[in-house]
DNA sequence: CGTGCAATCTTGAACGAGTCAAATGAACAC
DNA sequence: GTGTTCATTTGACTCGTTCAAGATTGCACG
């Protein structure tokens, strides 16, 4: 994703085009799924000079406006992914943490009703698939190395 | 649910009956997805000396052994409810917080099912459905204040 | 019914993701 | 260019949760 369409995609959200958003939304291009740290890690790579607080700031902006979307398995802390419009879901490993992408099993609209709301207005459904990632389900006896190690969780 | 029933449920989870854990355990039980600092207000209705500490403890001890579930909500703390043995959903509403119950839509097997596994072996999906409740939803007029001299949206 | 071990609880401190607030700096409409 | 307003830096702080050490207590066993 250019530069250009990074500015007009901010300027879409009636957001002004700084360096910081530039660099997060670059990040979160190559890095789906990160956390704001990593974010934070990535960001400075290009601009050290940029603070904490400004990744959580516009994260939070681009959250808002709808051009990154925030997931928070439990567990994990919370992790961004650029908004493509779509509607998927997540499979998350219990084991250590990786994060996939699904689409959505049936469809956009159907997953989003209930079988009874409660008197709830639905808007979105949110989906999570727990299990074991392919590495962590595999058998461990690994001959020379030690099973995965545990990354992520608390 | 009685003392003796809840005992038994411990016991089944080689777990040793304790004061703190049969009080979490009826508290939940009149209180589904109440935060911990809900249960610990609860709990200390009936045993003001139980610790902070000991309601954490107790709670993670009855999620991990599957007495009981654990929900975290995005933006929410976590929330607890008895787990009944059946797989229901939530409706959270993005308002103010509130939290309820849903059957799964499909089933019990079904809704295991993603559209493309990508190696993960999964055992649970979660599904949350963000909306507004019924409260919030309803045209937000003031009681004491001025009749509502208009109808339709905004 | 005691005894002993380990699980559990109390107390108190610590951790860390995230937020708040004040002052400086930069985008961009004019 | 200029000025207003939005963004960012800096640094302190909140709060849910966890860690650690020592005191209790459930309960298996004799």
């Amino acid at each position: 994703m250019s530069t250009p369409e990074l500015e007009q995609a901010l300027r879409g959200a009636a957001l002004r085009v700084t360096r910081p958003r530039l660099a997060v939304l670059t990040a979160l291009h190559g890095h789906a799924h990160a956390t704001t740290d990593e974010v934070l890690g990535l960001v400075r790579q290009q601009h050290p000079e940029v603070s904490h607080q400004a990744v959580y700031d516009v994260l939070r902006a681009l959250t808002t406006t709808g051009l990154v979307r925030r997931i928070e398995p439990q567990g994990s802390v919370a992790r961004y992914e650029l908004r493509v419009g779509d509607n998927h879901h997540h499979l998350v490993c219990r084991s250590c943490g990786s994060i996939a992408d699904v689409d959505c099993a049936v469809g956009a609209a159907p997953c989003l009703t209930p079988s009874e709301d409660h008197g709830f207005v639905v808007d979105e459904a949110e989906v999570i698939y727990w299990g074991l990632c392919r590495a962590c389900a595999a058998p461990t006896v690994l001959p020379t190395l030690e099973p995965p190690a545990e990354r992520g969780t608390r």
